[in-house]
DNA sequence: ATTTTTTTTTAGATCAGTCTAAATCTTATT
DNA sequence: AATAAGATTTAGACTGATCTAAAAAAAAAT
């Protein structure tokens, strides 16, 4: 309940996201490797959310976080996304020059603001990666989504969401003509490589690797 | 040029406004008191800023700002309040409620995200308390203002801005009627305390002790 | 011109956050 | 099961920011 430092509020954010994949424990090295910084860091820093009750820690074999930690990861991000919708939806910004800045935005904590601000955008329940908002109870509503690239060819859906928020890859999206909303068809897979040929908005042809299909999310069509 | 940190940032701001009232020094002491410190930690930061070039200082006998920590202030100054007009104009804030908001989100510091911004919010160029909002270059649009305090009987003005931003004394103008842009007319000045009766908006009588009245500052209505 | 008072600086601690290098524990391999 | 490899923690150091108490300098008062 009490005031977190920058830091610790990232280093929650980075334990939550790995934990989102799967697992129910996460690694020292896995931290580091996230968060940019070294073993020796982290080992530094989950001794003091153990401290503070945020995660539950037992040397050498891994972190996961307490209910406390879960629901401030949630306040955090609800703050990151929050801004990232602000700043594509008034600012005008592009979703791949969203990420530093929304990541220094999300350590104002002040309830009020966050409450203004989300009513301001008018509750948008999506960021502009497709990721969902947690609401103020660190309620999550989520779409049924799949992989792009577990979807199978004469499948059609729709883009959700995607996976990796870097500059390199949303270029990269923008580029082919890729964006959340898009209605997509597969039209073949490669069974060699993973790599497939889709059809965006029923209109533009784009060939597309494993690497990035993997990091689209899609809603599939009913039907 | 260097990023600095917010607490580098909120000295810098603490010595421009201190430099403001006119001395061209400003004491440890002053400083200390103004940013809510001991004596020792500023003494500790001056030496810093000091190193960095942002302050000219002269052990025991105060500081004053290069020319490059004068500019940094006024960016500082800039973000500051952009963020106070976006939270009193889109966001519905009080005018009382965004200072600490605001001095955390000043230290965001990105160009571009000032840059739109300021653009958004349709170039202001005064924050809700009245003060003038620096440009990209650090220029200052001032309008010609005198202290209420100093203005006589019979005469008519605006109020501009406030020369102090607490809740304490905001909330007190909000409950008396008085707002930047309201017209006042002194209607009479007690020579005894310096308190003086007004007439807002040509309508409301209100009584104010001096130590109010000089924290408003008026633009005099010419004739 | 001394002495006293006030202001400022320094000395020495503490806390958060980070790092490198060394020690230690776990896991995989022979 | 012993050893090697890999991961993690600890030890020790550094920076930035802060504090209290003591020392030093400047300003004020006698
Ligand atoms: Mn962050
Ligand atoms: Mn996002
Ligand atoms: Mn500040
Ligand atoms: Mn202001």
């Amino acid at each position: 309940m009490k005031k977190l430092t920058p830091a610790e509020e990232n280093y929650l954010k980075a334990i939550y996201h790995l934990l989102e994949e799967g697992p129910e424990k996460v690694s020292t090295n896995e931290i580091a490797s996230l968060i940019q910084s070294k073993a020796a860091s982290v080992s530094d820093m989950l001794k003091r959310l153990a401290e503070k009750e945020l995660i539950y820690y037992k040397k050498y074999h891994g972190v996961s976080l307490t209910e406390s930690g879960h629901k401030t990861a949630l306040h955090i991000i609800r703050r990151n996304r929050l801004w990232e919708v602000f700043l594509v939806e008034k600012l005008k910004f592009n979703w791949d020059e969203i990420d530093t800045l929304a990541e220094e935005l999300e350590h104002v904590n002040s309830p009020l603001l966050v409450r203004r601000l989300d009513e301001y955008l008018g509750f948008p329940k999506f960021d502009p990666h497709g990721d969902p908002i947690p609401d103020e109870f660190g309620e999550l509503s989520s779409k049924p989504r799949i992989v792009l690239s577990e979807v199978r060819s004469g499948q059609v859906g729709k883009i959700v969401a995607v996976n990796n928020s870097s500059a390199a890859f949303l270029k990269y999206l923008d580029k082919v003509g890729i964006y959340i909303g898009a209605k997509v068809e597969v039209l073949d897979t490669i069974e060699f490589d993973g790599s497939q040929e889709l059809l965006i908005d029923g209109q533009k042809k784009v060939f597309v690797s494993k690497e990035v299909s993997a990091n689209i999310q899609v809603m599939l069509h009913p039907g």
